[in-house]
DNA sequence: ATTTCAATGCAACAATGTTGCAAAATTTAT
DNA sequence: ATAAATTTTGCAACATTGTTGCATTGAAAT
């Protein structure tokens, strides 16, 4: 596991530092979706929250995390398969967020439909967010 | 344009205050949707900052305008059609981000596309997001 | 006109996010 | 292994965004 993690890391060129180790863990952990705010409890006063907001920021540009268009205005990241890369996701699945608990899930094996746009318009990304009752909650 | 104004605003039992008319007129006049500190703008030092939050939140319980979830997590708000009332919106359209002026489009004549989801997992609400150019900077 | 009720402004606060800079840790070079 | 170079971190200070309580003001009903 631990090595996985300082794998991932030196795939991207990023030093190993325990902070990055720690919160890279937490997305493995997880299931869902994770808050800054998620990750800041889970670490206790272990970091500082600058340096929770400097990490995200670093996994987003290398590709190892993506955020999560929320319907509640919320930031949400995901971790990324590994097709993504140093500023070029393809994250083209649908995302889910569950009304009762409040998780958000990546539904890797939904992608986004196409839709016909109006004259002149031309789309470069599509992001679908579901809400409802998720499995466990229905 | 002043009697639509109070007259939406009596369909939905509001009392017309100088604020609700100015900032509605705002929304009307606009032919994208707007975020909060839009409206902080345009109306500059009239009202309290309180108020355009407390204002929002009413028009939108009330279904007159609705929000609009963004890939970059602000929130905007958008007048609703008819069909919506108090408590019961339906905004079935897709909406659409350009990444060049910022506008945020409602497109009203192009429907969310129904996803196949996982075991388990109902729908209750599905918002597209599309990003790319507008018919005005294409 | 008077009463009743709702909306506003103000102040104070909370949550979230950003920046500059010195100290500490990691990586690279010797 | 040690030292130099580079990155990362923590702290402080600040900016932005959003919320709440309460007295004052304004709108609506009688
Ligand atoms: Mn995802
Ligand atoms: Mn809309
Ligand atoms: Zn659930
Ligand atoms: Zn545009």
């Amino acid at each position: 596991m631990n090595e996985r993690i300082v794998d991932l890391l030196k795939k991207n060129h990023l030093s190993i530092t325990d902070s990055r180790k720690k919160i890279l863990s937490h997305f493995l952990d997880s299931n869902g979706a994770l808050a800054h705010a998620d990750i800041e409890h889970k670490s206790g006063t272990e970091f500082d929250r600058v340096t929770i907001y400097r990490t995200l920021q670093t996994f987003v540009e290398k590709g190892i995390i993506h955020t999560i268009p929320t319907t509640d205005n919320s930031v949400r990241y995901a971790l990324c398969k590994d097709e993504c890369s140093a500023g070029h996701h393809h994250d083209d699945h649908v995302h889910f967020m569950c009304d009762e608990c409040g998780t958000t899930y990546c539904l890797d094996h939904v992608t986004v439909p196409k839709v016909e746009l109006p004259a002149g318009f031309t789309a470069t990304q599509n992001d679908l967010v579901v809400s409802g009752l998720c499995n466990k909650c229905s």
